[in-house]
DNA sequence: TTGAAAGCGCTACCAG
DNA sequence: CTGGTAGCGCTTTCAA
């Protein structure tokens, strides 16, 4: 079922055809009829591999992220497929569930389809694959890969600021002791906030006793590293978490062990996933502007109108630190 | 960049460029190192709409769901895409937040990338769709669209078995006053969760009373629908929810007005999806094995080993009720 | 073991 | 307003 076929039927030729399915320059009106009929009757299809190769164009945009089960990526995703959509682009999603080889082969892929822009909303990116995009020339947009440079246009969030907001919080209400839960990616963004963590808990005096593990990026993942943080001995009257989805798993299992949040320990989230205002007690956070990061990813991306390319340039986003019921002074 | 150009640079024709690219026939060792050599030089990556043209084939599976904001369509895609990753295919996902337009558009660009197989998760789907479907003659697979026909795999879940037993389960702890919440979309398994509801509730003498009440399908929907089932001054003893995203809403609304779960009100989900086990209290609700239905879905599209063709059929899966915190003895 | 050439289905340019 | 035709980049016979 091709064009051949449509304008054989129609009696008229390919060009023609393919003029009236991208409505495209004059064709009078009986023509243009005789054809849509005949697409309709054959139901026919265009064959979009053949499109793009022919027009050399590509209305498609990539996205990969590192783990989609994560609303917090989900919501990203969201907002900038939702802007291309209405600016008439198509979006290609990639998981990777944050396995390197999934990484590879999703940028692989993503290349091999040409497409017209690539979003990498994913923490495990490596200076090899950003030199693989760079090289393959398409316009990338990354999400807090470090310092952007070349072609690059890079979006970070100022962590630092939110976690220093988090553990400030926290200190002023007594707490001397507390705990990180991170998750195992140490590169990227995750990483960022756990060194903020280390570095800002280390500057009190007195001194606040503190203790790091790690888990999977998922509420079990949370679950898990809080009970071996429990396990170890250690008490903290605060838990630090790398985001909202490893503290709801924190919130299990203090629950599980009978411990009363915020009573007998507090709890924070990282992210504002709308999960944090429905689990209970209702997460303190940080809220980052995840459409606000998709929308403007899709800014940088889109080419049709003339945009300024920020070479090796960082856009910043400011978090906002948003205070709910699983903080509360700390107990005895 | 293109493969003309690397044969060049490594003095062979493109056919071997080709054959070394696909490793396929002989090709002398030397020869291979040779372009192997010049397709690093030149960083090329293989234009796969060329390919895909060319060979006429397609190792790619599209998949659409309805909404990968609710886990439980992400948990079936995710094992759908494992399997077929494994088995060598690539798998293009679409996601269509129910609306009928993007369904419309998801469909139109799966057929137009010639995917050599499609599982349309979504529940609202129609019968000019997937007449659609058919005449395109691609090797499809339903979720509850109802009756299978022609070329067509229907996978169903027994919801109302699973829905007796909520039902059943709820009515032998004394519960009078039931009341459902589910959301907008009344095609396809909600709608039979929520039909399934009303008649077995009508089965009851003394009888019991019930009222059903909508929202979204989303943490935030299932709050509103349960704000406004208590607005309205009826005094439900259980909320049977469609699926636990929701139930975790109606559990946010009611711990907001005061109201304790299990004790005052209990609740119930639907599809045990993580999360419900990791709100509080836990979810009591039915399992609906969502890694069975993307595998089986998978097998059904593959097409390298000769599989049953179940014209027609339907393949049933069955569902467990699983009993958790949100759930006890009727209060007054 | 390798090369030449015929498409795959479509767009775009040039005539008419 | 419409038709002819040259590619787009790759795979795949068919010969050599």
């Amino acid at each position: 079922m091709s064009l051949e076929e449509v304008a054989r039927r129609a009696r008229v030729s390919a060009a023609t055809v393919s003029r009236v399915l991208n409505n495209v320059e004059p064709v009078k009106s009986s023509t243009r009829a005789r054809v849509l009929k005949a697409v309709a009757e054959l139901k026919y299809h265009p064959n979009l591999h053949a499109r793009t190769l022919a027009g050399g164009r590509n209305r498609t945009l990539g996205v990969i992220v590192s783990n989609l089960a994560n609303p917090f990526f989900f919501d990203v995703f969201e907002s900038l497929e939702s802007a291309a959509l209405a600016a008439g682009y198509d979006v290609m999603l990639a998981n990777t569930g944050y396995e390197p080889e999934r990484l590879v082969a999703s940028i692989r892929l993503m290349i091999g389809q040409r497409v017209a822009g690539l979003a990498a909303i994913v923490s495990e990116m490596d200076a090899r694959l950003i030199r693989l995009l760079q090289d393959a020339s398409i316009p990338t947009v990354f999400y807090d890969v470090g310092p952007a440079g070349g072609e690059i246009t890079n979006i970070a969030v100022d962590y630092r600021k939110g976690m220093e907001k988090v553990v400030d919080c926290l200190h002023t209400l007594g707490h001397q002791r507390m705990a990180f839960v991170g998750h195992h990616n140490e590169l990227g963004p995750t990483g960022e906030r756990q060194k903020t963590f280390e570095e800002v808990v280390a500057h009190y005096s007195p001194p606040v006793q503190h203790r790091t593990v790690t888990g999977a990026d998922s509420m079990e993942g949370g679950q898990r590293a809080t009970s071996e943080l429990l396990g170890s001995g250690f008490r903290p009257t605060a838990i630090v978490c790398v985001n909202d989805l490893m503290a709801v798993g924190a919130l299990r299992e203090l629950r599980d062990r009978g411990l009363d949040v915020p009573r007998d320990v507090s709890v924070t989230g990282f992210d504002n996933v709308r999960l944090a205002q429905f689990c209970s007690p209702r997460l303190t956070t940080v809220h980052i502007p995840r459409s606000q990061i998709g929308v403007t990813a899709f800014e940088y991306l889109r080419s049709d109108r003339e945009r300024p390319r920020l070479a090796g340039q960082s856009i910043v986003i400011e978090p906002e630190f948003i205070l709910r019921d699983s903080v509360g002074v700390a107990s005895a």
